[in-house]
DNA sequence: CACGATTTTGAATACGCATTCACATAGTTC
DNA sequence: GAACTATGTGAATGCGTATTCAAAATCGTG
């Protein structure tokens, strides 16, 4: 079905202006070779059939969109919706368009992914989403590049992004250790991501070395309502018994925490008991919660997934350049006491 | 410059399948006339060929490209950031992608737009942005349908899907009047925003008709922390006179207000002051807040969008039909007590 | 079996632009 | 003023697919 009313063409501006075709193209392509004069009257003649250059139909020339696709699983988290939204600026700002799919959070994103290679898109980031060796191997057919952000695939050597969980998570432990806690509760996130369990393993180890009086964990689900249903029915016994510190391995959870530690138990944080999350979304720094967490940089991640991308032509990186751990901002926060005040 | 690998085409599945091209696009094609046995052959030497069909070179012939772009402001406020996110689901299952652009808050979005325009997308969804009269009379010479989110335009007759900001803000000081309050404090958003300027004056006529001892009023800077700081501010004073209530233009900036009171000046919400907020983000309704608010039906509104669009070849809607009014879902929550505990 | 009705098929073409190439023009140099 | 070099220009072509259109194959019926 043809649009309602159809675009002016590169020939109708051409015929209006007195020049050839081929001349329009020129007059909309920074630094070819045309006088002044004839731009002029080009885009003069551009304005008033409201013609802009169509960019499917130059694309067939020149093999290049433009576009990127981003596909985001898990947008309830604050982490990947501001993600998301990092990436739309900072590919606007290196003159890119994002294609956002959606995808259920951890579930594979083969239909998206057969969607956005339908389009000829310049590259392909994957966010908290896996996908099937299949997909991979019709992506390479093609030529398109494909970044995991913040998702190590195990068996496969795709590039990617992400932040140093294991040793984030490990100096949270140490930090929390150093201020005095000796047993644990973990709360764990989604079983299917491997960035929640990068995280309680790191944690898990940094403080076992350094001796505990015992680790407990908790699946908490990922979400705030799910880690707070888990504290409650953990913590809902007549006499609860609580640990010295918490660490929830997303930020989200540990502000779940953090409430139904106030609220239901009247706790103080960090007097009473300490908290730790990961992530530093903005939430969790807001004085009401001051959270200890290890503050993914989303803006350097985001910037070294379009290097990886190589969108500019450049040779994309092989081999060990494919993957980009980055170290997280370790944030101590109010909710574990500092050093000074330790034992 | 070209792509790394060069993407089969329809002419190389053909051949290698044994037919023509045009045999191969029916193959992709739902419903057009191929025998099975044909389809069957040409899908299987796509499937060797890693082929998928262009969507780039499908559009120019048919000239519709089942992309649809969204522009949005104010990516920060959870609001936006979830409508995002719906309208990015609801695309996927109408069957199109969604191209994301980002601009300031509030800022005109011309520029996103130009660039959205030189994409045959088959519709525009504006949200939180403006934009000039020229960048529509372009969309209307393209034939682009456009429709506004939660923004009304003055003295244009733009598609527009908005909450009944008015109503629901009325309602909000109705039902605060209703529980005993007599004095007011508005905290104001972005006067930029057409939205703050509504919920304020809605929220006013309301309390003003019923009786009051007075409203004052704050800009709050749409944020949590231009809110927080804002209330700081206000009420910094020495011995700082609190009002009854306290409206908030949206729910961000209600949680500030929230953890101000409660932190900083030791009030129970709603014992010693009352408050409410709009928009019914998740974080509001969270126990910890239980905030008294009107929850914009983002779902809704973005089915209304769609409908808007017309994108399956309707007639687009005229006249009154272009601007649908939705109303909110008023949340009583637990920071203004229910009329069973009223004078 | 013959005949029209239906379904399949492939050759040719259109879609809108960028790009190549050959040509024309203007600008320089001796 | 001739011989060159830059530079600007337009005719023709290619990009990968959907869509005509007419020919071919298949079907159904008397």
């Amino acid at each position: 079905m043809p649009p309602r009313k159809s675009r002016a063409t590169s020939f109708e501006v051409a015929r209006l202006a007195g020049v050839s075709q081929p001349s329009v193209s020129r007059a909309f392509t920074p630094g070819a070779s045309i006088s002044k004069e004839k731009r002029d009257k080009v885009l003069a003649a551009a304005k008033e059939l409201n013609y802009v250059p169509n960019v499917f139909a130059s694309s067939l020339s020149s093999a290049r969109s433009n576009m990127v696709a981003v596909v985001s699983g898990s947008l309830s988290n604050p982490f990947y919706s501001e993600s998301l939204q990092v990436f739309i600026e900072q590919f606007q700002n290196a003159g890119r368009q994002v294609l956002a799919f959606s995808v259920e959070a951890n579930r594979d994103c083969d239909e998206a992914l057969m969607q956005a290679m339908r389009y000829p898109v310049d590259g392909i980031v994957v966010t908290s989403a896996s996908m099937s060796s299949e997909v991979v191997r019709m992506s390479e057919g093609l030529g398109i590049p494909i970044v995991m952000y913040n998702r190590r695939v195990v068996g496969s050597n795709l590039a990617n992004v992400r932040c140093d969980h294991e040793e984030g998570s490990a100096r949270i432990g140490r930090f929390m250790h150093a201020a005095g806690a000796r047993s644990f509760l973990i709360v764990r996130g989604d079983p299917q991501g491997s960035s929640s369990g990068d995280r309680e393993r790191g944690f898990r180890e940094a403080v076992e070395r350094l001796g505990t009086r015992g680790i407990e964990d908790l699946a908490g689900g990922s979400s705030y309502s799910g880690a707070r249903n888990a504290m409650i029915r953990y913590f809902g016994g007549p006499a609860p018994h609580f640990p010295d510190a918490i660490f929830a391995v997303n930020d989200i959870m540990a502000i779940a925490c953090a409430d139904v530690l106030r609220e239901i138990h009247g706790l103080r944080i960090p007097e009473d008991i300490m908290l730790a999350g990961f992530d530093g979304i903005r939430e969790g720094q807001r004085p009401v919660y001051g959270l200890t967490t290890v503050r993914q940089p989303i803006e350097r991640m985001v910037r070294e997934t379009l290097e990886l991308l190589a969108l500019d032509g450049g040779p994309a990186p092989d081999g060990d350049g494919k993957a980009r751990l980055i170290q997280g901002d370790f944030i101590p926060g109010k909710t574990v006491p500092g050093l000074a005040s330790g034992a």
